[in-house]
DNA sequence: ATGGCTGAGCTACTCAGA
């Protein structure tokens, strides 16, 4: 009798896009390319009708989208249609469109999907360091309360955050900044606390694995970058995690985003 | 040795990013 194994991989990618409509064909070449079954994308800078959805249509995705004028926004966009979007369970301090979350099944697990886009936090002394970790308050809550329930989930997105020392190249100058602020890498860390790992650290000790470049100072062309792109997985899924890569070389493109797209694969 | 940007909204700049 012949026993047939059926793997189905699925392909998930994180990606700070720095507005959608201005990076379309970045995008479908990267989805081509990877052969992205599942990509969640932050700061698409436009109103959810205003999300270039037809052209993602006719690549083949189906798009779910939670935007906002000018400034953040968070979409994920799919081969196959997926259910139970939500973009209401967690609720924003300042109501920005910072989350969107769905289900999926990874390897017959009821899997939660979580986008993010976390709040930058600079300056330190002003209420935008205040509204981030409010953020990050809110988010922790959300997701104890979650995790009551499912076992399985996946957060993915631009946390904003520097978790260690390795994940910049001189942590010394970032110290009082709110991507590296001792509190606010406390609060992530309560994050993993919950039950969840930073997947890539998980496939990689090396320092210098960085998502982000700014634009200014000749930080990419010197590697000052910063790793803030990130995918927690829960620990029941641990197991079913394959790869986890930063896609590098997107970053170096002509007029790309800032960041560089984190890719998973179960 | 040091490091000059980019996008949206709008049309002259400001705000925001990290």
């Amino acid at each position: 009798m012949w026993m047939r194994y059926f793997i189905f991989t699925v392909i998930i990618s994180s990606w700070n896009i720095n507005s959608v409509r201005i990076r379309t064909d970045h995008i479908k070449n990267y989805l081509k390319k990877e052969k992205i079954d599942i990509l969640f994308l932050q700061e698409i800078k436009c109103q959810t009708d205003q999300f270039p959805e037809e052209f993602f249509k006719n690549l083949g995705y189906n798009c779910y989208v939670n935007g906002q004028k000018s400034y953040n926004g968070v979409a994920i966009i799919s081969k196959k249609k997926l259910d139970k979007i939500d973009i209401k369970n967690f609720k924003d301090p300042n109501n920005q469109s910072r989350f969107i979350s769905t289900n999926v099944l990874i390897n017959n697990k009821s899997t939660q999907l979580i986008c993010i886009y976390l709040p930058n936090g600079n300056p330190v002394d002003t209420e935008k360091y205040s509204y981030k970790l409010e953020w990050l308050k809110n988010f922790i809550k959300y997701i104890e309360k979650l995790y009551k329930k499912n076992k399985n989930i996946i957060i993915g997105g631009d946390f904003n955050v520097i978790p260690e020392e390795i994940d910049v190249k001189n942590p010394e100058d970032w110290v009082d900044d709110a991507l590296y602020t001792l509190e606010i890498r406390k609060e992530f860390r309560r994050i993993l606390n919950i039950g969840f790992k930073d997947a890539f650290r998980l496939f990689s000790n090396e320092s210098e694995q960085f998502t982000f470049w700014d634009y200014q100072q000749g930080s990419w062309n010197r590697n000052k970058g910063l790793r803030i792109d990130h995918f927690l997985v829960s620990q029941k899924l641990v197991e079913d995690i394959k790869n986890i890569k930063i896609d590098k070389y997107v970053r170096g493109k002509i007029k790309p985003s800032d960041h560089a797209p984190i890719q998973i694969t179960f």
